[in-house]
DNA sequence: GGCATGACTCCCA
DNA sequence: CTGGGAGCCATGC
């Protein structure tokens, strides 16, 4: 695995409940700003394998773009269930916005 | 190495 | 508010 994705994921696991985080954001404290891409894509490939929280990730606005699944649980419930109000697919991060202690910055 | 792929982000109309 | 376009970059074939 490489250093990026293991750095990421360390992030994710680290948010803790009922907070969120953008992808933006953990991409930057894994020490790239530009690579939100890839912080979805760790989260896409990793979920089932490691029980990632990926509701508590959503885009730089808050809001939540991922489409729904009728079988599964949404998002939003996901996140109410743990304390966080929703508001039009939206979260007040002012409010539930977190960053973490520890960062990679760079290298 | 090249090429395609994204659950993104930023900017502007 | 919505929509379009460009930039970005790790990963997999």
């Amino acid at each position: 695995m490489q250093p990026f994705t293991e750095r990421v994921l360390k992030i994710i696991l680290s948010i803790p409940k009922g907070r969120v985080m953008s992808y933006g954001q953990i991409a930057g404290c894994a020490g790239n700003p530009r690579a939100a891409r890839q912080v979805v894509r760790v989260l896409y490939t990793l979920s089932d394998k490691y029980s990632l929280p990926w509701h508590r990730v959503v885009n730089a606005k808050g809001e939540i773009v991922i489409k729904e699944d009728n079988n599964k649980k949404t998002q939003r419930d996901l996140l109410e269930a743990e304390g966080v109000t929703v508001i039009n697919n939206r979260i007040p991060l002012q409010k539930y916005n977190y960053y973490p202690t520890f960062t990679f910055e760079e290298y």
